[in-house]
RNA sequence: GGGGGAAUUCCCGAGCGGCCAAAGGGGGCAGACUGUAAAUCUGUUGUCACUGACUUCGGUGGUCCGAAUCCACCUUCCCCCA
């Protein structure tokens, strides 16, 4: 399978390119972004309402509740499905989101047989962890049990050394062999990316701004209320995690006054879009457009007419490719 | 008009005679990332000829072997009394 993506960091319009594309070459979007797969969030992820998907078929938006946990793997199991299913009707599929690790998962045949979570044995461990020096005492017995993660994998990241010891702990092999195993694995889809980047971080920025006060101006705040209000916004779900929704919520409690959650809002949104830029300046295969190359940026029709000719061959070698990938498939 | 308090490195803020280029937080910059990823975590952040030197803690002038820390005056800001 081929598709195109058009990935970068928030705000940098990547929406819009997509759309112009779908347009030209009769596509279908697949969003990869790990927010817009949950439903109500709508303002703070700035999902494309229905005026705004401009008649394109939009896929892997609302698929859950925010109370549902998700993951990456799963999202790769779902947009390998819908990019199938964009073919089958003839059209291209043309990815579109800010998620590098689910970019990852969609392309990449290593995320596809990770073991699962165990709920159980994670807050056995996170109980642990949350007692005098636990923590370390955590690392301590990675460092036993996988010496490799251990060292990868800093003390204070207890996130991913619980995920470790959980890997241990759900198959008896230590991740280190898993990923070096998984290493070697191909793609499942052959992706054309393209990583939309700004020369003037500052124009970024000022996008960010705008976007945010945008947000503001269509309702951020009583969908906050209402998710709240439902009981989504409690500690650990999906929507507390995410920036717009987590910075309002000292504000609701009469912590902080509005213009500081907006301006954290802001603030949070600007170095989530630099580590977006770290994540897609390491991924393989990745080819960045400056949009604002000569200083004015460029619209989005101007960066279709761009990317065109390179999409259209990309397209056209699929027979080519096709066999070899279907051997990856089985895999 | 009288009395009291404060001015610290990009911001907030600790320091109150040597161990201070100065805690901590924020922000900035760089990075990691294999089922929570808009999450989680790391490093760095006065200048330079960088295991050392130099310039910084409102300003000026003092005290002292030595001052961001003590004294005097000045400037600005805050609070209280009138």
């Amino acid at each position: 399978m081929r598709a195109i993506a058009i990935v970068g960091p928030t705000a940098s319009g990547k929406s819009d390119l997509a759309l112009a594309l779908a347009h030209r070459l009769g596509g279908e979007i697949v969003s990869c972004d790990s927010m817009q797969v949950y439903r109500r969030l709508d303002v703070g992820t700035a999902k494309p309402s229905e005026d705004e998907r401009e008649g394109i078929p939009h896929h892997l938006i609302d698929l859950v509740d925010p109370d549902v946990p998700f993951s990456a793997a799963e999202y790769g199991v779902l947009g390998r499905e819908a990019i199938s299913g964009v073919l089958s009707r003839g059209a291209v599929p043309i990815v579109c989101g800010g998620t590098g690790l689910y970019l990852e998962a969609l392309r990449d045949a290593r995320h596809q047989n990770a073991p699962g979570a165990d709920e159980a044995y994670r807050a056995s461990l996170l109980a642990e962890a949350n007692t005098e020096g636990g923590a370390a005492r955590l690392h301590t017995r990675l460092a036993e049990l996988d010496p490799e993660s251990a060292e990868q994998i800093h003390v204070n990241n207890l996130r991913r050394v619980v995920r470790a010891l959980e890997l241990i702990h759900l198959t008896g092999v230590p991740k280190s062999r898993l990923d070096a195993e998984s290493r070697r694995s191909g793609h499942l889809v052959e992706l054309l990316v393209f990583c939309l980047c700004y020369r003037d971080r500052a124009l970024l920025a000022d996008r960010i701004n705008r976007r945010v006060d945008r947000m503001m101006e269509r309702g951020l705040l009583s969908e906050v209320e209402r998710l709240c209000r439902d009981g989504y916004l409690a500690e650990g779900q999906s929507a507390e995690q995410a920036i717009g929704y987590r910075q309002l919520i000292p504000y609701l409690d009469g912590k902080i006054s509005l213009s500081e959650a907006v301006e954290s809002i802001k603030s949070a949104t600007r170095r989530y879009a630099k580590r977006q830029m770290t994540w897609f300046r390491r991924t393989e295969g990745v080819r960045f457009v400056e949009v604002d190359e000569g200083g004015v940026p460029r619209t989005r029709e101007e960066l279709a007419e761009l990317l065109l000719p390179e999409i259209t061959a990309f397209l056209k070698n699929d027979n080519r490719m096709s066999s070899e990938e279907r051997k990856d498939m089985t895999k």
